[in-house]
DNA sequence: CGTAGCCTTGACCGCCCTCAAATTATGTGG
DNA sequence: CCACATAATTTGAGGGCGGTCAAGGCTACG
């Protein structure tokens, strides 16, 4: 899994073979198994240290004053968790797995050790970090301006591209365990409309997600009910299902033409 | 104006004498006067420098594809424009002023260099585009979850708090040179809702907004009202109008106790 | 086999959008 | 300094997307 996590780094800085040691050895420690709903970094704790995924789904989110939840990100495997709040004195927002998940720790010491020697890591660090600010960018938009079926398509065709970057998908499926009431708190949307959305979909041969399961029928169409331009994830890997001009591309969003993504699956 | 900056990452790490002058050195170009509606940085294209901002307001947004635009980010006088965009090959959206500017280049080259050799210098930027993704994710609890007249308030407390802190207000005022228009664009709310959710607050006797110049009659109401809590921001400043538990605080938001803010205006 | 969490469906309602038009600032050339 | 054009603000009427409340069915797991 820390191989995984090089790749993706390298394609932010190039890494010396020093850099890439003290990253596995940072990296090392022992492989932590902890349970559902719980909680790795609460808000407005000062963090402990940062933790590499290897198994499982978590999530950054904030709780409103009236309870209601708000996830920011979801975390898969082979992302680091907490890393921003990790370099900031005071956290203002949790991390939480949403499954089980096997992760490992990566102690703070040794992060800032990291970024004091290896300014090319540090620089991967730190974009990787700026990548995140783009995805949560996207979120905005998509809390903010598209409709329940945009919104919720938009959210499959990152994740199923983000789960396809890191090998997790196979074929036309992947595995997504979350709840729709975790899919609600992501979107900004209620539990009962997130289930009629779903219904929707798979009435228009989208796509089935039932027992944590996804299956994407049909990628291109997802793509533009959703608005999806991919490049805001820098991911740089061949798409999904190919090759496809995006669709929807209007004024000003911009994609690149290396990872646009295909219309139709099988 | 540069020390302001200073002064700002100073908060995230202790900088050196000769980080101070190299920072100083980068930052001393001539300074450019731009006009309103410019565009700093464009949607789709590698970024070309990253702009100190001396003067006037700029915005960081996106354009959909039915024309819509979203602003996911006010920059103010001493802000770094386009640094998070100026450290990725391509930006994902754009920059672009709001009334005219002023501004001083701060070239890619030299921020690349300066990376290199200066890690505290590196901390303190990457933890200031962290705060900046912190400000991103309150946004997005913004449109996603609180009523106009809530996403309005929050707005405006938020920044109240920043013009404050760059001692940008005189007294329970400032100048804000945005048009309703341009508040819709940020708070995902059509202009037509933005003026009836200003008259609102005008009848709570909350704010007054005419002529691009505010007037906050009652924090503590306002921020009531937007449960605002200021920690994301991480300004460490003295509050605008003294101190105050803050409001609104159930589950889970935290504030620390330095930064709350108050209830009455004189 | 029982229980708790998760999913599904229906009826009703409210916040904010849409469309349209009037009124008031802002700015520019004469 | 005024005439005019353009931008910005203000107000009204009506409609739709998604929320709320409520109840029933399904699935997983001990």
């Amino acid at each position: 899994m820390i191989d995984t996590v090089i790749r993706r780094l390298e394609r932010f800085a190039p890494l010396s073979a020093d850099e890439k040691l003290a990253l596995r050895n940072a990296t090392s420690g022992p492989v932590q198994r902890l349970p559902a709903h719980h909680d790795l970094v609460r808000q407005g704790e000062p963090p402990g240290a940062a933790h590499l995924l290897l198994l499982g789904f978590a999530c950054r989110y904030c709780v409103l004053p009236d309870g209601r939840r708000q996830i920011m990100a979801y975390l898969i495997p082979g992302d680091i968790c907490a890393l921003g709040a990790c370099m900031l004195e005071r956290t203002d927002h949790s991390i939480g797995t949403i499954g089980p998940v096997e992760i490992t720790q990566l102690a703070r010491e040794r992060l800032v050790e990291l970024t004091e020697h290896f300014p090319q890591l540090t620089r991967a660090l730190w974009r990787s970090t700026l990548v995140e600010e783009a995805t949560t960018r996207e979120w905005m938009l998509n809390v903010g301006h598209r409709t329940a079926l945009a919104r919720t398509a938009h959210l499959f065709c990152e994740l199923f591209s983000r789960l396809h970057a890191a090998g997790l998908t196979s074929g036309n499926a992947c595995e997504l365990p979350v709840t729709q009431s975790d899919l609600a708190d992501a979107l900004a949307l209620t539990t009962v409309h997130v289930n009629r959305t779903l219904m929707e979909m798979r009435r228009r041969n989208l796509i089935t997600f039932r027992h944590r399961h996804l299956t994407v029928h049909d990628f291109g169409g997802l793509q533009s009910t959703a608005g999806f331009a991919p490049g805001y994830l820098h991911l740089n890997d061949p798409s999904p299902f190919g090759a496809e001009p995006p669709a929807h591309e209007g004024a000003g969003r911009a994609a690149s033409a290396t990872d646009s993504l295909p219309a139709r699956a099988h």
